[in-house]
DNA sequence: TGACTATATCCAAAATTATGGATATATTCC
DNA sequence: GGAATATATCCATAATTTTGGATATAGTCA
């Protein structure tokens, strides 16, 4: 594998970035160490096999990486990113965080903290 | 318009740079000031449609602008950028013009401002 | 005005991607 | 081992996007 991508790839990571739910997952790990897929569809609202997709994918896309945690999945960013992915990273910081989707995925994510899992 | 796009905004950017031909047509554009949208033709060896509607895609997504010039439209980079296509253009430089695809193009256009156009 | 060229838009078909319920797999705890 | 829980994968359907030929529009030149 090379440093510098194929044009084809390039359009891959772009396009793991185009889904607004895939989005809303980035934000939420951007701020959040480790999440759990249960975790994800409390936030999110969005049904197992969805979101399970989701974060299947943007593994896939080289954004996350998993461990198993007991019975559960813990998802997080990965620390060995490609250059392409981290020069897209600062983006994802910059613009994710600032808007309302993100703001209500965090206060819920806030609440579920509150009631549930220490 | 606010400074900090909605979710959705941003997914819509990332989105117009999903397809190959249109980050194909970015590559050129970065290198060559202007270019109608016979050159693109020419040089994508695709059809006139798709060439034209990839064009407007970039257009309305930001990337782009237009004038016209007699019969020809010309095309090059916006330079009212937003603040998040600013952010993103360092990696179309950076990713985009090394690849095998963005080469082979820049040659054919090469091969084509010898035998036309002055 | 009419022929010609460049470009944009329309349209129906093809290709791709997303969706969520159902099912399979894996782990824990009793 | 068996019940219960978390997660991944399968599948058929729905939704979205892309494609390129056909047509429409707009400018040029004689």
């Amino acid at each position: 594998m090379d440093i510098f991508p194929a044009m084809e790839t390039v359009a891959q990571i772009f396009r793991s970035l185009e889904d607004e739910t895939r989005l809303r997952i980035m934000a939420l790990l951007l701020e959040q160490e480790e999440l759990c897929v249960c975790d994800v569809m409390a936030v999110l609202q969005m049904p197992q096999s969805t979101v399970s997709r989701q974060l299947s994918l943007l593994k896939k896309a080289g954004w996350l990486k998993d461990r198993r945690v007991g019975v559960w999945i813990h998802y997080s960013v990965s620390r060995t990113l490609s250059p392409m992915h981290q020069y897209l990273l600062p983006v994802l910081r910059n613009f994710l965080a600032v808007t309302d989707a993100a703001r209500l995925d965090r206060e819920r994510l806030a609440e579920r903290r509150k009631s549930c899992c220490p």
